[in-house]
Order: C-alpha cells, then sequence, then structure tokens
RNA sequence: GUUUCCGUAGCUCAGCAGGAUAGAGCGACCGCCUCCUAAGCGGUAGGUCGGAGGUUCGACUCCUCUCGGGAACACCA
C-alpha cells in the first residue's frame, strides 16, 4: 500500500527546504480537521533559515506543489501547507489492498526471524483467578497476537507461580486439617481455604510460618513426600485454570512456572558470585543496588532457600539459552516495577548484554469499589463469574431482541466474553481501574459488543448484497464524506497495529476499531449501499467489506469473536 | 521517609515522539425505525487539560517545584 505520508514528506523534500527527509516525516501530520486536508506541514520551523515569515513560506511551497497529480489539492492555511490526496487515488489503494489482503490485512513481517517470549498470566496455582488476574491473562494474550501479526516468531509463557515458601504453608495446612476428598472435589477452593486457615492460625501460633519455610526447604532439598503433595496441589488446579483459559480462547506454548527453574538457580547462584556481586548481608545473601538506586535485592534466605527474584534470573538465563530471543517480554502489574528493576540490573551486572531485551510491561490494579481485592477477607471478585454474568446478560438480550436465538449460546458466549475482554484492552494498561458490574454489562458505545454489533450489521449487508466483490469499480462513488473517511481509518490500520506492537499496548487497536465501527456507522446512516445502480453498488459493498475486514482483523488482535450475526 | 505511576467535561477515558478552535463514550435533555440489523445515527448542555514557574515562534504534550491519589521499598510472590 502506498505510503502517503511518505510521499508528501518526499515532494517537500524534493524542493530543497533544508530538511532532511526524515525531519520533514516527523513534521507532516493529520490535520485535525479532515476540512483541512489529509496532511499538513507547519512552516514555522523554516522561518529562521529561509528568513521568512511561516506563512509566506506555506504560500510559496503550496503555489510550487499545485497541480502535483497526487494531489486534488494543495493550498494554504496560514502558516500550514495542506494537503488533499486524490481521493480516487487512495480508496483505489486502499480498498483493493484490503481485498486481496482480506484476513491479513494489517499484519507485516516486519519482525521475521525474530523470537519473542510472552510471559503473561502466571497465576498462583493455589489461589483462585480472579478479576485481578484478567489483565495480565488478556493483555498478555493480546500483545502476543499483534507480535505474531507483526511476524515474530512467538512462545507463550505462563509462568506458573507454583513454588515458594506459600507451599511449605499448604502443606502444613493440608496435613494439619485437610483432606483428600475435599480437595479433589473443588481444588482451589479448599487449597485456599487451608491457606487462609493456615494465616488465621499463625496468628497464635507463629511457629507455623518457621515450619512451613522448613517444609519448603525440604521440598526444594528434593524430599519425595513433599515432593508429591506439592505435584498433586499443582494438577489440581491446573485443571481449574484450564476451564477459564478456554472460556477465553487463550493457549500456552510452554507452562515452565517457578519450580521448573529449582535445579537452574546454583549455577545462576555461582556467577553472581564469581561477578562478585553476592554479598553476605544478616545471614542471607543479598546484591546491593544502592548505587543505582534500586536498594538491596534479596537473593537467598538465611536457610538457604531461595526467592522468587532468583528464579527469575536463573528463568530469563534459561530463556535465553534455549530459545535465543530477540525480546523476553513480561506482562507483570506494576506493582512489581521494583523487582523488575532490581532483576534487570542484576542480570545485567552478570555480564548479560541481552539483560536490555528482557522488558517488564506493567499494567495498573484492579480494585474493588470497597477497596483493595482481598482474598482473605472474601473481597473478591471471581473472573468465571464476570465471564458468566456477561454471558447471561447477552442471552437476556438476545431473547429480548429475538435476534439469531438459534445460535443463542454460542453468539451469547462470543459476545459476552468479548464484552469483558474488550472492556479490560480500553484503556491505557498503566491505569488502575476500579471494577464496576455496570461497566462491564454496559453494552451500548465504545463497548466490544457495539464494534461486535457494527461488523455483524457490514456481514449482513454483504449477504444481503448477494453479489460478487471486485476492486475494479468506480470509486467515484465513494468520495462522500463519511465514506472517504471510513476509508482513511482502514488505512491507518496497518500503521496502528505497528504502534502497538511497538508500544505494547492493546488498547491502540481497541480504540482505532471503535473508530473504525463509528466510521462504519456513520457511512451505513449518511448512504443508502444497496441502491439499485450496479455500479455504484459494487463500489459500496468492496467499501463494507473494507471496514468489515478491518474490524474483525482488529477484533482477532484482541483476541476477540467477530460473530457473522447478532 | 525514599522511589515510582496516575491527575483532561458530572462519570470512564482518547489526545500521533510540542503545532491550527482540546475529542469520544456513559449519564442528562431533544430528535430519527413505511428504507440495507435502533447493541444504531444526529443534535444540545458540559473543560482556566490538579496548581505555580520555566524552555519554545508555539505546551494537555518537555523540565523544575508543588498539591491530591495509587503502588513498591530484605527473608512473601
Amino acid at each position: 500500500m502506498k505510503d502517503f505520508k511518505g510521499e508528501v514528506a518526499k515532494k517537500l523534500f524534493d524542493l530543497n527546504i533544508g530538511l532532511e527527509l526524515e525531519e520533514i516525516m516527523l513534521a507532516v501530520e493529520i490535520p485535525t480537521d479532515s476540512k483541512m486536508g489529509d496532511y499538513a506541514f507547519p512552516c514555522f520551523k523554516l522561518a529562521k533559515a529561509l528568513r521568512k515569515a511561516p506563512p509566506i513560506i506555506a504560500a510559496e511551497l503550496a503555489e510550487k506543489l499545485v497541480g502535483d497529480s497526487l494531489f486534488l489539492k494543495v493550498e494554504n492555511v496560514n502558516a500550514y501547507v495542506n494537503f488533499f490526496i486524490d481521493k480516487k487515488v487512495l480508496l483505489q489503494e486502499v480498498l483493493s489492498e484490503t481485498l486481496s489482503k482480506k484476513e491479513n490485512f494489517g499484519k507485516s513481517d516486519l519482525g521475521q526471524g525474530k523470537k519473542v517470549l510472552v510471559e503473561f498470566s502466571s497465576p498462583n496455582i493455589m489461589k483462585p483467578f480472579h478479576i485481578g488476574h484478567i489483565r495480565t491473562t488478556v493483555i498478555g494474550n493480546s500483545v502476543y497476537k499483534i507480535m505474531a501479526a507483526l511476524g515474530y516468531d512467538t512462545v507463550r509463557i505462563n509462568h506458573l507461580g507454583d513454588y515458594g515458601t506459600q507451599f511449605g504453608k499448604m502443606i502444613v495446612a493440608f496435613r494439619k486439617w485437610g483432606s483428600r476428598e475435599v480437595v479433589e472435589k473443588s481444588p482451589i477452593k479448599e487449597m485456599n481455604t487451608l491457606y487462609v486457615k493456615f494465616h488465621e492460625e499463625v496468628e497464635t501460633d507463629p511457629s507455623l510460618d518457621d515450619e512451613a519455610r522448613a517444609v519448603f526447604k525440604a521440598l526444594e532439598d528434593g524430599s519425595p513426600e513433599e515432593f508429591a503433595l506439592w505435584k498433586w496441589f499443582r494438577d489440581e488446579s491446573l485443571k481449574e485454570f484450564e476451564r477459564v483459559y478456554e472460556m477465553l480462547d487463550i493457549e500456552f506454548d510452554s507452562y515452565a512456572g517457578e519450580s521448573f527453574y529449582s535445579d537452574k538457580m546454583p549455577a545462576a547462584l555461582e556467577t553472581m558470585i564469581s561477578k562478585g556481586i553476592l554479598k553476605d548481608s544478616e545471614g542471607a545473601k543479598v546484591v546491593d543496588l544502592e548505587e543505582y538506586n534500586l536498594g538491596t535485592a534479596l537473593i537467598q534466605k538465611k536457610d538457604g532457600s531461595t526467592l522468587y527474584s532468583t528464579r527469575d534470573v536463573a528463568a530469563a538465563i534459561y530463556r535465553k539459552e534455549t530459545y535465543d530471543f530477540y525480546k523476553n517480554l513480561y506482562i507483570v502489574g506494576s506493582q512489581q516495577n521494583l523487582h523488575f528493576a532490581q532483576w534487570k540490573k542484576i542480570v545485567e551486572l552478570m555480564g548479560y548484554e541481552w539483560a536490555n531485551d528482557c522488558v517488564h510491561i506493567p499494567f495498573g490494579m484492579v480494585a474493588l469499589s470497597e477497596g483493595t481485592m482481598s482474598t482473605r477477607k472474601g473481597r473478591v471478585v471471581y473472573l468465571e463469574d464476570v465471564l458468566n454474568g456477561a454471558v447471561e446478560k447477552t442471552k437476556e438480550i438476545i431473547l429480548e431482541k429475538k435476534v439469531n436465538t438459534e445460535a443463542i449460546d454460542q453468539s451469547a458466549k462470543e459476545i459476552g466474553i468479548g464484552a469483558v475482554i474488550f472492556q479490560e484492552l480500553s484503556n491505557n494498561m498503566i491505569k488502575d481501574y476500579v471494577f464496576d458490574w455496570n461497566k462491564v454489562l454496559n453494552f451500548e458505545g465504545e463497548t466490544g459488543p457495539y464494534v461486535q454489533y457494527t461488523h455483524a450489521r457490514a456481514c449482513s449487508v454483504l449477504r444481503n448484497a448477494d453479489m460478487a466483490l471486485t476492486a475494479d469499480v468506480d470509486y467515484s462513488f465513494l468520495t462522500g464524506d463519511s465514506a472517504y473517511e471510513l476509508t482513511k481509518l482502514i488505512y491507518a490500520y496497518p500503521a496502528v497495529v505497528i504502534e502497538a506492537g511497538e508500544k505494547y499496548e492493546p488498547s491502540i487497536i481497541t480504540r482505532h476499531i471503535v473508530d473504525v465501527a463509528q466510521g462504519f456507522n456513520r457511512f451505513y446512516h449518511d448512504e443508502h449501499i444497496l441502491v439499485e445502480n450496479e455500479a455504484e453498488k459494487k463500489a459500496k459493498i468492496l467499501l463494507v467489506y473494507a471496514a468489515k475486514t478491518t474490524i474483525a482483523n482488529g477484533l482477532a488482535l484482541l483476541g476477540i469473536h467477530a460473530p457473522e450475526k447478532m
């Protein structure tokens, strides 16, 4: 597809205005008001060198470019040169491209031959999946899809929280108060109950904590009884998580969690020692990072057992050796900013120059209106309940509207769960937010169902058109405002995917497909599509197809289905 | 206390590596289904972009300070 901005920049560059092509590229912008043109070039920066007032420069440049075949019109307004691309050229470029690329429209091969690891979801396997876990899970899945669309080789890693002192606690609690039957019946619920019980009991009996630490040490040292129990807890929990992942349609390539790295830590510790960064402190081993303003990182406890920082270091090394990654991404909450900063610095101090290819992608917290979520205090909203709630609500709406009721279960699932995912991926991920049922169950406006509805609407038009698609149409039928604006939004889509990939920010795509949906609905409202005139109809359904395809492709990158009917 | 993130309309948020009169959605009010799906479309009301300085031809955007809120800060993950 033609790079119109690039072409504009090149034309300006050829006029020898004293700026490098790159500088011009950065300066060329899209006017706030489309009545000002498709692209604009502000001339303020040229004033000094040319010793002329910016508006005069703009006028002169505009005059030189008038008549160029790429443009319908070039004019100056104050200090700006405004470019109006020949609408038919742009329409043809964009619409023929979408028709030939189809589901590949927006994909590229930027990342060809490069491997990107995406670590996400990574639940603690004894704790229920609550609404707080949805972020890493859904964002991670989308980041993975975006990277894959950009041509990178991807590996999805679920770094399960399946190790640590907590398992010592779990084993102690299970031996004291638990039973196999209850755990098997409802694993996570029971484990959580036992875990909570442990914390209650430890209030009156602090020795339980020491006991738990000792048990974890035994586990880490390879004691068979502890290992068997631990393995069993892990297997039972995983079964439950699989259920949620299936609802969300999410898969992983690796479930190598913390435990996987237990035997890889001694080597990492050795390297730290040989680099002289590991120090003794109060009986424990630490890396002093004060000079980098990162405090002190605890690497090994005084009883010799390890912490998750240690495991993360060992994991990074293992991943570099195994995958030789180009980027190693961690979709983990912003609460862990310090931990990741320390960890990265340690990897760097260990002499690994690839430390900079490890990127922590933080996101904000989810809270409830009553306060931060706390499983122990019963202040928690389970993810499964949210998903089921959204599906139920969708069913009610479908029954109320009496549309497409034959496939109600499938539709309700796609729309309800899509609504939850979409909501999650709507905002900049760094922002904290408060979970609100009303918001999740609102299906109007900038929501997943709105975008899906628009897609279904477009599909319906195409069905009713009953006409083969071709790019060989008379584009002059599509020069109306709403048709042209919609086309420009479609044109921007591939660049939006690239930007989302560079910034690891799925919401950029979410926002854009909302814009495309709005653009389509406006066009749908302003113009009658299935008109008598065959030539006009042929052109219009091509645009409908392009909009539909863009929306579907965008939704796919978010991990959301695009129903053909709803 | 230190570090860090956030602070834009009543509410939830966009705002492209500073640029032309700050944009959506929800909520409120008013319109639009004899016409391709009204989960839709249009209109009205609503903002000194937390505050103060600074850099710049130009600042919501960059810098400094400040106020408010969240988070992290050694034997948990």
